[in-house]
Parts: C-alpha cells; structure tokens; sequence
DNA sequence: TTGGCTGTACATCGAAGGTTGCAGCCTGCG
DNA sequence: CGCAGGCTGCAACCTTCGATGTACAGCCAA
C-alpha cells in the first residue's frame, strides 16, 4: 500500500530535497511536483494523491488557498509546511482543512512520520503549535472570570436566558416571574457584572458558554 | 540536563512497565510514583518534577483534577495518558492545563518523544486528537451563513459593531452617522437574518467572528 | 424577639431600541 | 432623457429596556 504524495514548493532546492527525502521510503511514491499554488490544485485534482505536501509561500496561489481549494474537493490530505511559525499561517491553514502542519526545521524523520500519519486521517502537528492550539483551544474554560461567582442562582438563569437571546418577557414567562421581575434580574446583573445593556451581557455568556437550552415557546401557554 | 518524571498510574502493572521503559533512558529520571491523584498532586508539589506523566483514571482523585491542580501550581507540565480515546477526556485535561494527551496504545519511543516534548514546554497530541482538536480549532470557519451575503457593506459594518456591544448612539458616532440612520441599519439587518433583536444580532455575530475593533471612544471627539 | 442581611418580587418612568415612511443619490437600461 | 431599483440617510412614533424605589419572605446572630 503505497502513499501517493504530490509536493508544492515553489523553491526548486528546497523541493528537490523534499523530493529525495520522500523518495528513500520504499512505501512513498512522489506522483507530482507543483511550483505555485495554481499548479498545486490542478494537479491535486488530476493525480488524487494521498497527501499533498504544501508550502505556505507560493506565487500566484499561496498555500492556504491552494489548500482550501483542495480539501473543498476532497481531493487529499494536506500537510502544511513553512518555515515561519507564524500564528496567521497556521490558523489559516487549519481553517482552510489542512490535516497537518509542520516547520521547515523539522527531521527527515518527522516529516515521514507525518505524511503516514496525515495519509491515515490523523492530524500532525509541528510540537510548538501544538502547545499554542491547546492554549487556544483550552482559554473557553467554563468558570467564573470573577464576576460570574457573585450572581445568585435566579441571577445566573437570567444571565443564560440573556445569552439565548431572550427578551424580557420572554424570559419572564420561561422562568415563570413577572417581566417586571426580569427587569430587576437583568438590572443586577448589569450592574455586578460591569456591563452597561443586555447586549453586552449575552455577548459574554456566549464568551462563558453560559446559554439556556433552546426550548422554543409554546404558542399556547 | 536529565528530566525528572514522575509516574502517576493506578495500575501497579501498569506503573512498572512505564517506569521501566522510562529507566532505560539515560536522560531521564522517575523521582516518584504515584498510586492515586492526590498522591500525585502532593507528590509533584514537593518533588516539582519536569514533567508528570497522569493517568487518567485513578482513584480518590481523577487524572483530569489532578492535572488542574499541578498546572494551577505551575508544579510541572504534565502528560496525560489514558486506554480510552474520549472526547470528554481530551477536552477535560487540555482545559486542565495539561501539556499533552496520549493513548495507551503507542510505542516506547513514542512515549519517550513525548516527555522531551512537553518537558521542552511544547504539546504532544496523540495523533487521531490532534485531527479532532484541529476539526474543533477549524470549525469557527468565517463564511456567510446564508444570510450575511444580502447585507450591504454599510450593514455589515453596523452589524459587527452590534457584535461589538455598541448601543445606536455609539455606533452612530463611530461610523459618523445620526442615530435615526443606525436604527434604520439596524432594523434592516435584523429584517435580513430574521432576527428579532439586536441581542440575538450580537450573538449571531460572535458565532459567526464579526466584530468591530474595539476602538474605545475618544471622549473628545 | 428584634434587627440586619439577602434573594426574590413588583410598579413607575425616563432612555434606548425598533418600525415605518420618505428623500436624496447613484447605476443601469429602455 | 426618463425611470426603475438599490443603497444610504433622516425623523416621527410606539415598544422594550433599564434604573430606581419599595415590599416581603427567609435566615442568622445578637
């Protein structure tokens, strides 16, 4: 079961030595070389290979949209290599489907190890994005950035009805109170939290994950 | 420059066969063992190894709570390691500060890759997280979900401005027009995403990342 | 018991938000 | 040209929101 690999660099050096890299793995086989982004989309679609190792500076199509292009298509798994560790860079790479996403300081090694893993459906991540994608992943931690702790209960089922977008009334019949009730509800809220209207309110409950299940009215109640 | 470890695993057999695969490196160092997670805890406060390696399930106190209060402490970096490939696992211990997540199933040297990692203070992620987390990372994708193409530019400016938690008279102010000009904004978006609030616009642009740089209002002007 | 404190509840009123109608202003087209 | 259609702009009017004052029940300590 070999792995088809096309290569997209657009330095013929730098792709020469990908190339001789690759090709010492008697599993791998390089189907195809692209020296910018547009070539690197055409071929993808064409040859179908397993994975497609991208650079992120290319002329006429940069790596990220080359990659969005073919991952739309389905056409492959796309390993994503740079030299600079730029926080752009890899957000845009993940977003636009990259499976993998790797600096150019990297061992002959690891990249093998990464375009098996990637041609497995895996993700393989260059060890200092790593760390930065779980920090980011890791800041929505559902607690109490200081002000939250302070709301009471009844206070607290407001603040998510806010974060479901609800009104007043809304709210009031939900939690069965009067809509004068929520008023004062929402006025504390305001207040202990620091905001100055309701719109700020259910921003930061979406920032806190603090939202009211959905529970469409009844019409009839 | 050795790495001081210590092994967090309930499991005596377990525990032997980390330990030893561990000893056979001569860089590294297990300083201590742990049976349980609060064990662990007061173990890596007074030993303040390099990194913990962490199991997720123990007794008394979980791998996951464990690992919050190491890195609340900033007493190590630690390592999670677990059989199962969980979702609520992976997300519960990367909250908890961990520094990487493995599974069970790999290799010696995979294991050993793993503690130089995160001893280096970068993540390691088993390979099928790393696709899942990057899925969870990628899936904010900016796009216009339907109805944001029908807004004008002028539209979208005062809707990122909602999304910002501005009020009519602010955002008039900022994007100089009069109040009754925003309004009349206002409630052609809402119109157009068949919205029924700006509070339900506001959230709509969180989900979707449009917001308004805050630019905080010059008093002066 | 009395008094203080907190959480919940309601009514009133000024302020902000939202709807509607309309007027310039472009651009494209018969 | 004359006109239609879309974008942007404003003002008048009604609705919702939010601040404020007040009330009352539960709880704990003096």
């Amino acid at each position: 079961m070999t792995i088809r690999i096309l290569v997209a660099e657009d330095q013929a050096a730098v792709r020469a030595a990908l190339v001789m890299i690759l090709r010492a793995e008697p599993d791998f086989s390089v189907v195809g070389e692209a020296a910018d982004g547009e070539q690197a989309v055409s071929l993808a679609l064409e040859l179908r290979p397993d994975v497609v190792l991208m650079d992120v500076q290319m002329p006429r199509l940069d790596g990220v949209a080359a990659t969005r292009r073919i991952t739309a298509a389905g056409a492959a798994q796309v390993l994503v290599l740079t030299t600079f560790d730029l926080d752009e860079y890899v957000h845009g790479a993940l977003r636009a489907g990259a499976a993998g996403f790797l600096l150019k300081d990297l061992e002959a090694e690891t990249l093998i190890e990464g375009i098996r893993t990637v041609a497995r459906g895996d993700g393989m991540l260059a060890p200092s994005v790593t760390r930065r994608l779980i920090s980011t992943f890791a800041r929505p931690e559902r607690g109490d950035p200081a002000g939250l702790a302070t709301l009471t209960q009844r206070e607290r089922e407001v603040f998510a009805a806010i974060g479901a977008g609800l009104s007043n009334g809304q709210i009031a019949r939900r939690l069965a109170m009067a809509e004068a009730t929520t008023k004062t509800h929402v006025s504390r809220i305001l207040a202990k939290l620091e905001l100055r209207s309701r719109v700020q309110a259910a921003i930061l409950a979406q920032d806190l994950g603090v939202v009211l299940p959905a529970v469409p009215e009844r019409p009839g109640a």
